[in-house]
DNA sequence: CAGCCGACTGACTGGTCAGTCAATCACCGC
DNA sequence: GCGGTGATTGACTGACCAGTCAGTCGGCTG
């Protein structure tokens, strides 16, 4: 950018000023709930006037839109990578699975409870839009699942797509039980978390 | 209107309409969500006036209120009784729990509908005030699995709070699937789902 | 310098509802 | 038939807020 030393904040160069609406909006939605926050909220929070929110984007739901777009996008590929790595057994797969959504809260949890309340678990309301792309996220995971089947490692008797969401439905719980502190949320449970659902998905909770 | 033999319908004993605008709430909370549906919605299905339903009900909120209370209380005493039952196996007890709550949701979708969708996955918004009550819920579960763990027959590398979050998240989302059509429902699913959920859960997902 | 353009501002409007309330109705006991 | 009590009605109001828009600012181009 410029090589010459500017007093900095006024400068931030346009699209910054979307970064930073983008930014409030997840601070805002995570504390009050897409519902609850204004648009004059997101805008405060930005220490930004209530039009230019509407300069960057068409409404307040395309906000939100974009939040999550963003994010699920990197998950489906995540998947989708993990998915074709066939040098690692299934369990692995499942596991780096685990491990990305788990290591996404860990590192912005404001960003993956509004991603988690407000579209992935409100499908009702304006979750409907994303279901799409929601399933399609099951979906991957159930190939993985499947594949799993043919190789003779996974039992053929429970169907990919209903493991695939009770996987994918225990993580989520688990992550809603660190949002709402219902359960203990330090690095370590992070860790330990990780591994244990997929211990449990694959084998089990009965001594055998 | 004819002074007498007149068509019924207008006799409602009292309390009767209290209920009939409960129904109508769980109808219209179903199709259009609790956000959406304002109360003259509700007062219109119901087939009666606007402020009737200011007569039962303090608040809009207080008829979801309502609405949960009344079907989570079964639940938690559900879930209780299985507990107490000890003439059984921990499995058999967890069988009977994913039984209960998906027989409810396959006897009242709709009801379990708004439940699920409005109370127990809106925890940012709605939900928040009945947090303790869902929480008494997974602790319940996760009471079973401890004693499932002392008998010897679970596991004990797995914290029971932990099993049982992901246990009932489990149940959840295939609830969730079925309500906004992600998966297959017929009576065979939900009667396949029953014993699929406890016998991933418990055997695992790998062949040992 | 003039004139343009995109970033940026915030007062204002239009529509939407939750909740209120004054009035009416149906019934019952006296 | 009279007065009281609770059920029932629906027009109305006050608050709230998403989205609009007329206008300012600052920098760039010719």
């Amino acid at each position: 950018m410029s090589p010459d030393a500017e007093p900095v904040n006024l400068k931030a160069p346009a699209a910054d000023k979307r970064r930073q609406i983008l930014d409030a909006a997840i601070c805002v939605f995570a504390r009050q709930g897409f519902h609850a926050t204004r648009v004059s909220d997101i805008a405060d929070e930005a220490g930004v006037a209530y039009g230019l929110v509407y300069h960057y984007f068409k409404s307040k739901d395309r906000v939100l839109n974009e939040l999550f777009t963003e994010r699920w996008s990197l998950l489906l590929a995540a998947i989708d990578e993990v998915d074709r790595d066939n040098s690692i057994p299934p369990r692995s797969k499942l596991e780096r699975v685990a491990g990305f959504i788990i290591e996404s809260y860990r590192r912005e949890p404001d960003l993956m409870k509004v991603i988690i309340v407000e579209v992935t678990r409100a499908a009702n309301s304006f979750g409907r839009t994303h279901l799409p792309e929601i399933r399609h996220a099951y979906e991957s995971i159930a190939r993985i699942v499947a594949k799993g089947q043919e190789d003779g490692v996974f039992r053929t008797d429970i169907a990919p797509i209903f493991a695939s969401m009770s996987f994918y439905g225990a993580i989520e719980q688990l992550l809603s039980g660190w949002i709402f502190e219902l359960i203990p949320a330090s690095d370590a449970d992070y860790e330990r978390a990780k591994t244990m659902v997929v211990e449990m998905i694959c084998d089990g909770l009965e001594i055998a």
